[in-house]
DNA sequence: ATCAATTCATGAGATTTCTCTATGAATGTC
DNA sequence: GACATTCATAGAGAAATCTCATGAATTGAT
């Protein structure tokens, strides 16, 4: 056999009490388990670690060695058993993911604001990529999730719909524009639109979808980033056309979003896991928290 | 329960291996009583450790925390048993003892050396100490032992007699001294002799004892250090009046003893030792090699 | 597609280990 | 000298741990 954390235990409590009979009610055992101990212990060192006595238990010079040892292993034990109660709790914890990089911008700065507020310690490590890359990035890299638009099937992996928006048209609340409960594609060719670049997903699937029905977008701005077109859209250059998830209520309130129609369109924002692989407890309540935060953000399924 | 370390070992081999089945096998169980040490580790810290299927092993982020920690309690556990191996076997350790400065000057030097070609790992923590503090100090300080010429009782403590050396005259090997086989106390009146000054044990012994008899030793020179009086009596200035075992043969060849007589006087070096305290190994290895070295020194029973 | 092989999980039973109670021996106290 | 305290030990019972047998899932080969 081999040397316990037990032993180890109710050897620096006899040490310390220079007494087996109160080291042992501090274990809550009997006296005479805890002479056991202290004998099967030293029986395993090969070292005699008391000189005892009916009236003294006097460590020997191994015990004071043994005993920096003991105490040293014992507080890691209680310090794993401590880190992983605390990682269990996603008290304490990283959590590594991938973010497509609207997604990331757009929608994710407010699951992070909400889960910080629950999960101070918790590190986080957002990865933004190109939202080709989420699948093949998350199989290779160290990140337990992605979060991003990912249509389709892939293999060792789960996907789930967080939420998921129609494309709209954002404007300013006009009184004109407020009335509207929709627009049609064709509509907004005499309005002036803010659109993103042909390079990325959203326009992407825009200019698929309405080149089959033999339509087409013609913007009057082109940007990169989200923020730029909402910001623009605020200044009243024009409508921006996005999934409507991507409109900040508090960032920017005087803009709202009204669906696009014929056709209409959704865009889903989606959670990426590697099958098999459970997430850790801190990013499990990172997921959580997505959840609940995109939840509210859902368009209803017709309107 | 607790963690223990055996749901370590087998975590760590697991977590190595990524197999339940090779690590059971490396820690020779079977591969269902891993599989539960696993479980109930799991339990215990309440996180996953591996995801795990038929097909693989996968430790979990807690797992790559938790592998750390258990390798590091498992190497402390390890150095432990090792240490503790060590001073068992007397490889390792310290041994503090004290000495009467006679005893540590002329007698203890050869115990040294040959201790420390069987045990050269070993450090020696001796402390020359006059002889009426051995006793006093032995109880008080963290000496595990004391050699010197103490006679009579004491409490909690045991004497042992190492070694007894008669008191003798130490001169130059001369065709005239060798042939004799003893000396009087009487004789030496009429010739030079060094010894040791009256403050010192040795001499307060021969002056109690020849007084008790109407005599008188009245030396040539007095002198502190016992090999201060060798050096003297191998330049020839006299008769060293000493025990017989505070001559080193190898440091003074020209020298030899031949006892005093009428009356015969002996001082015994003797071992102390605390009762009911065991020896740390080293401190045993210290104290069977002075038996054994200065047990070829004792004088014969009568000659 | 089927079959064999590998691997992990689980349940039952056996074994080992642990713990307790009871008691004895030693030692210091009043 | 009686008493109280403390450690050691023996025996019985409880708890744990292990092994064996088996089942389920998955991979690779035929």
């Amino acid at each position: 056999m081999n040397v316990t954390l037990r032993q180890l235990r109710i050897f620096t409590g006899v040490y310390r009490t220079r007494s087996i009979t109160r080291a042992a009610r501090e274990l809550g055992i009997t006296q005479s388990a805890a002479s056991l101990l202290i004998q099967q212990l030293e029986a395993q060192l090969g070292v005699k670690l008391f000189d005892r006595s009916t009236r003294s238990v006097q460590p020997t010079l191994a015990a004071d060695e043994a005993f920096a040892a003991a105490e040293r292993m014992l507080s890691d034990a209680q310090g794993l058993s401590r880190r992983m109660r605390d990682l269990a709790q996603a008290r304490a914890g990283r959590v590594v993911f991938l973010a497509s990089a609207g997604t990331a911008s757009a929608l994710l700065p407010m699951v992070l604001a909400k889960f910080r507020t629950g999960h101070p310690d918790i590190e986080i490590d957002m990865r933004d990529v190109a939202a080709d890359d989420l699948v093949p990035r998350l199989s290779t890299t160290d990140a337990e999730f992605a979060i991003g638009s990912v249509e389709g099937e892939f293999a060792d992996m789960t996907i789930e719909t967080l939420t998921s928006g129609r494309l709209s048209a954002i404007g300013r609340r006009t009184a004109d524009f407020a009335a509207r409960r929709s627009l049609t594609w064709d509509e907004l060719v005499q309005l002036p639109t803010i659109a993103m670049r042909s390079e990325t997903r959203i326009r992407m699937q825009i200019d698929q979808a309405l080149s089959a029905q033999g339509k087409r977008l013609d913007p009057t701005y082109e940007v990169t980033l989200i923020n730029t077109a909402l910001a623009m859209t605020a200044q009243g250059l024009g409508l921006a056309i996005l999934p409507a998830t991507m409109l900040p209520a508090d960032q920017f309130p005087t803009l709202i979003a009204r669906p696009l129609v014929r056709p209409a369109l959704t865009r889903p924002v989606s959670l990426l896991q590697r099958q098999g692989r459970t997430l850790s407890p801190a990013a499990q309540a990172f997921v959580a928290t997505a959840r609940m935060v995109l939840a509210g953000r859902t368009a209803p399924a017709s309107g």
